[in-house]
DNA sequence: CACCGGCGAGAACGATCGTTCTCACTTTCG
DNA sequence: CGAAAGTGAGAACGATCGTTCTCGCCGGTG
């Protein structure tokens, strides 16, 4: 396990150190250590903790939207259903130990305002799922309007079960989305 | 101006660096020169920056809800118009300048994990909104799941609005709440 | 007048952080 | 073998931060 890609083996201690405690509450030297490496060899991949940040937050968009896809996927069915399936893997989420919230509300929070590659990574990640949602919502044939419905129940289970500790919210989401979906594929 | 209670020009300083730019990344000489105190004065009344912190987060909570609550019983009409208030509020919210989503989510994400007292002050911010929710809608006689679906609403149009710099999720919400609404009183 | 407690202004202090540098050692290649 | 280049380990550097201290000044009291 460790020879592994250098890059990702800093990645993944960037990612786990980033996304549990708060970008700023993590210092370059805490990465080195978590990652095994040296100094030189850390900043050879990553010049500075900027790019480091960058390359967190892209990767982990990456898989977290590939992860959300492949399980909807898998799940098959009517797009109705793979629609739901989506709040079904909010809550294999929610679940997983050191849930903290959405990672790229938590950056932009914390450095939205000063750094502007993480705002624009937020608001990168958002409009990719909010995307996603309205392809399967077109494919379950309801209205736009009623993508952007069921973005923001997504969008509130995540920060709700963030905040509260208790990943149910995904549950409740999903109910609403039913709620929402059968409303619209009615009329 | 310059005469008003040193507690709350302090607090206004702070509250308006801490939300507009994120709590580490202000220092207590920015809030100092901000409140047009000296460092004195101001340790005086916080004696560290997690007491300025801590006064920062309860006085916002206290003002947002009340703000809320205000504009929601100016309102009047029967409960779903008031539920539904709810909504046109957060979208007067959003549109304020220098909005940037919600100061407990964003000071969560940042030190939530590393300093109790912030984790705390978010949970109970949400938990009293959800209350406050869940009083609407069962005074306009709709079930309680009710009540949290249309609080994950408002959740997530907060988070939208502020990623994405765009109010017009507080009329999305709305409207997805009163498709909710209707459906659970029809029901 | 002489003294004293408190104030403003800002320097000072110790810690931490991002980043770079030193230096001894190893490897590579002619 | 011997010079050149690269590496690991960690110290060093400069900046910044939270917090405290110094110092000169002022107003009130005996």
């Amino acid at each position: 396990m460790e020879h592994e890609d250098p890059r990702t083996r800093i990645l993944d201690a960037a990612e786990e150190l980033f996304y549990g405690q708060g970008i700023q509450a993590v210092g370059m030297d805490a990465v080195r250590a978590a990652s095994g490496m040296t100094m030189r060899r850390l900043y050879q991949h990553f010049p500075s903790k900027n790019d480091l940040v960058e390359a967190y937050l892209l990767r982990r968009d990456g898989r977290w939207r590939a992860s959300l896809a492949g399980h909807v996927s898998r799940a098959g069915g009517p797009p109705r259903e793979q629609l739901l399936a989506v709040y079904d893997w909010l809550g294999l989420w929610f679940a997983e130990p050191g849930f903290r919230g959405c990672a790229f509300v938590n950056s932009f929070g914390e450095l939205g305002a000063t750094t502007p590659v993480v705002a624009a990574a937020a608001r990168h990640h958002k409009e990719e799922f909010g995307g996603y949602v309205a392809g399967l919502v077109e494919a379950a044939g309801a209205p736009p309007a009623t993508a952007v419905h069921l973005t923001l129940l997504a969008e509130g289970a995540i920060t709700t079960a963030a905040v509260h500790g208790d990943p149910t919210a995904a549950a409740d989401a999903r109910e609403a989305a039913r709620l929402l979906l059968d409303a619209a594929l009615a009329g």
